[in-house]
DNA sequence: GGTGAAATCCTCGAGTG
DNA sequence: CACTCGAGGATTTCACC
């Protein structure tokens, strides 16, 4: 476990928040030199804390409106390797999930429309040995966007 | 539905995979102006296509290693509005989706271990008309990192 | 962790097709 | 209307204290 203080903690918190942030307003914020914000910075990257930064968008505005998971059981036979393997070829397909319990997956996706959504829930159910499917249609979403679990006092 | 060309679409994609792109490096990719570059980008924020930048976190690095999913079902009677209210509340809660169909919503959780998940399932019953609920353990998860849906020729 | 200087980048006006 | 050019100011970056 690396050690990250409540500095660094700030820091990922206000990148959450922001994650375009310039280093001479999180030096402002957090009372170090812009060098020392970068160093901290550099070194969540390279411990591997942070691993990237991204932008956000709203796929809705880009006629991508609807979202949905499905859960995805596999025949007892089936390895892990080969579920994620056939869901990441699908490119609606946003995340997947492997999941305790039964063998099964959760699968994140992202369409233009409902018929989109079939197709897309028929090609995942031919490909592999999916033994079941139940997709779950999303209406609405809230997402936390900063803080989140590093609360003061973190590891 | 706002109109975003193709070379918006290669903006938004460079800036998935790195929300600290520069502008210079994009408009050396898509062969504009640095200016160019710069005003589209502030255009997709203003038309809401972008609707921010945060940094991606490893937080099994920072001891929180569990992640799961938890299945609601409410009372009929109870409105989306408080569904979301009282999840939102529980500092584990990363994500709330309303989901159609039996009234529910699918929550998206991360916790320390698994004492602490099932402290935050608990709570979570308790809050409101919690007819039932099912938690899904994740065991590993797969993002799609680029690109996603703005596939060229998009909208 | 701080400082300072050089390289790079961002920003915004004015001008062009 | 979107793009390019160019100059001023801010930011990043790095060696050294």
């Amino acid at each position: 476990m690396p050690d990250v203080d409540d500095i660094d903690h700030r820091l990922l918190s206000l990148l959450r928040e922001d994650g375009r942030r310039t280093f001479s307003e999180m030096a402002a914020e957090v009372g170090l030199s812009v060098a020392a914000v970068k160093r901290r910075v550099d070194r969540l990257r390279e411990i591997g804390v942070i691993t990237g930064f991204t932008v956000q968008v709203d796929y809705a505005k880009l006629g991508w409106g609807i979202e949905a998971f499905t859960e995805l059981r596999y025949a007892g036979t089936t390895p892990v390797s080969r579920i994620v393997r056939t869901a990441t070829g699908v490119p609606e397909v946003q995340a997947v999930f492997t999941i305790a319990g039964d063998q099964d997956s959760l699968i994140h996706i992202r369409v233009r429309d409902l018929g989109h959504l079939q197709q897309v829930v028929d090609r995942l159910r031919r490909t592999g040995e999916v033994t079941g499917t139940k997709t779950l249609l999303v209406l609405g979403s809230w997402k936390r966007d900063a803080a989140g679990p590093p609360l003061p006092g973190g590891v």
